[in-house]
DNA sequence: ATACAAACGGAATGAAGCTTCCGGTTCACT
DNA sequence: AGTGAACCGGAAGCTTCATTCCGTTTGTAT
């Protein structure tokens, strides 16, 4: 609904220490919750877990949805720090880089179902913080574009290939349960599939 | 929890005429309305939809489970009467077969979230019924071996492969509203892994 | 036609979870 | 070391659903 703002720095009134520290246990509780259960977590865990009462959460975000927006904030900005560190890495060709990345998005995925549900979630802010995130999609289309220039990639690979091809694991790999340890065969077919098409 | 049994034929006790019909509505509702907005309808709207009152939906149904579930062994049956429909086409290829399942299935999927969270999810029941649903395994094992032994996938393609596949396509198509059309590419991509590797 | 077991509808119940409220406590500035 | 704004905890309020209950209606077998 409002427009989306980094509340987290703005000053606009300098915190107490201890609701400083409050607010900081309570992002890091629900961070670490969600990522184990997903979405679905109950306020009253989150502020168990971070050993405040439930009050002391509403004080510090206005409801529920706001929590979570703060707290996907920070994990799509430590994405893009994976995904800079990968593309910093002049010792892997632009294909490896982009294999890489892939594989380490899976591994990501399959630690936070939080992260995850908001990959491929669109239902609102979700997408929103994913396409505002500073230097996500850009990070995506460098990815992809020297992969292409290498040729060693189809040549009309674009960065939401990228984005496809990493929920779809992601999604494979939380479901791991059903077919054990099967998600390293998915990748395995979606870089094959990615490579050149015949020369032809 | 308790034992998967067909719970439609056994006439344990003939329904009353109009009992039958709204037992058939309620599942023709239910149905619907979840291929439309996935396993979290209400069991009022449900009820409402089939023109009965919530009373008459329990007393066909023990529980919301139970109606899911009944749900779910009739969508799981026409999955596996679209597979063996495939399998018995003899004017394709194996491989054009497969592909041909592969597509249908993301088709499906992208008309009914309820069949694709079904085929997602482990929790419990849904798992169970997918894999007892009769042929659905075998007529996959099928499509893949056949395939295998025309060389034209990758030699070591199995039928959780083409589950996986079909998921992780599933997952793509339901969430298309932020990467709008482009499922089709991730299909492309995939069917391109399968082909068999190198000969080398 | 009559009777009654079975079925019907939908208001009432209860559990679960988000959010608010308020009396007591704590920081930070003089 | 005093004071008040800001903060704290957690009980209570509210909403949303699944499920139950019960007085009324209907199919079917005599």
């Amino acid at each position: 609904m409002a427009t989306i703002e980094t509340a987290t720095k703005p000053d606009c009134a300098p915190l107490r220490a201890d609701a400083q520290r409050n607010r900081e246990r309570i992002l890091a509780a629900a961070s670490k919750l969600i990522a184990i259960h997903g979405n679905e977590v109950e306020m009253t865990d989150i502020a168990e877990a971070a050993g405040v009462g439930v009050g002391t959460l509403y004080r510090r975000f206005p409801d529920r949805e706001a929590l979570l927006i703060e707290m996907l904030r920070e994990k799509f900005a430590e994405l893009v720090a994976t995904l800079r560190g990968v593309l910093e890495r002049e010792d892997l060709t632009a294909r490896e880089r982009l294999d890489t990345f892939i594989r380490a998005s899976c591994e990501i995925q399959g630690r936070d179902l939080g992260l995850h549900e908001a990959l491929s979630t669109v239902t609102g802010e979700h997408q929103a913080i994913a396409r505002s995130t500073p230097g996500l999609v850009e990070s995506m289309e460098r990815l992809a574009a020297e992969a292409v220039a290498e040729g060693s990639v189809r040549s009309d690979l674009a960065w939401e290939d990228i984005v496809m091809c990493s929920c779809a694991l992601g999604h494979v790999i939380q479901h791991e349960d059903s077919l054990p340890g099967s998600w390293e065969r998915l990748l395995a077919i979606q870089l094959a599939g990615l490579n050149p098409g015949p020369p032809g």
